[in-house]
DNA sequence: TATTGTTATACTCTATAACTATA
DNA sequence: TATAGTTATAGAGTATAACAATA
């Protein structure tokens, strides 16, 4: 048999699929962006302040890794998210060179109120869907979420 | 009986739903943006040498207004993109002030590149998955395009 | 001596304002 | 007089290099 065969799991349909779901999430995704509550904020500053939510304290040096930014830029992020009370500077238990930045109760406030927006504008395009293509979404989301983890 | 009641269509459920999809839709969508074959290029001309693909020519002025971006800078995108042969400009058949700007075949090139890479990572993913999962998707893909047209 | 964070400086991208050519 | 496009200039945002404090 052809090498095609032996191989049934990724056929010619599923190169129309990846290149079907690639365009439809970079247009969704960018409908979600300018989506934004707060304007006045960048994306790295807004990122790093939901970085920050979900992992916890981190140092600079840190945000800078996982936000893929240099160190300096990370100092001018945290010191505009910090004028506007968002995140608090702390001192690290052992080593003093470092300094733990962790979110104030404003920016999780603000993180809270930037989400809702985000998914009223998504609720509202779900709500305009058939029940059978809410269901199949709803089949989905959990592929969706796995393929976005790996 | 209650309000609730009275539009089935969208229940706490499909709150969740939603956040579930943004925050899969945002992830996914930054792990594929990052997945670039030519990092010399800009996002925005990446994605205005995209624009004059699937529209045809168009002139700066509509390009500035397609791209969310003010007619001066779409200027200097442009003469980047002409910089490297990727787009070409042509006079207006009726209006001598306005320019048309159309996608050279080297231009075409590139995005073909651009998109067989971007595919080529979200195939490799796909063909992770199980065949349920890709069943899935495949039923959800329709009703992703047009939650992303919307 | 190595590492963490900051400051100093430069470059890229985009915006507003002023200018030129055509309608 | 209005419109399309460009040029001139300024303001964000991020990067590299040099520096201070601590390990």
């Amino acid at each position: 048999m052809s090498y095609a065969n032996e191989m049934p799991t990724l056929t010619a349909a599923d190169a129309a699929l990846s290149s079907t779901l690639r365009m439809s999430v970079m247009r969704l995704g960018r409908r979600l962006r300018s989506q934004r509550s707060d304007s006045t904020l960048t994306l790295t500053q807004l990122a790093t302040l939901s970085t920050l939510d979900r992992h916890g304290p981190l140092s600079p040096g840190e945000l800078a890794a996982q936000e893929r930014v240099q160190p300096p830029s990370m100092t001018r992020v945290i010191a505009g998210l910090e004028e506007r009370g968002l995140v608090v500077r702390g001192p690290h238990l052992t080593d003093r060179r470092q300094v733990l930045v962790s979110v104030s109760p404003a920016g999780k406030a603000l993180l809270r109120e930037d989400r809702r927006q985000r998914d009223a504008w998504l609720s509202q395009r779900l709500h305009e869907l058939s029940p059978e293509e809410l269901g199949l979404l709803r089949a989905a989301a959990p592929v969706l979420e796995r393929l976005a983890r790996s």
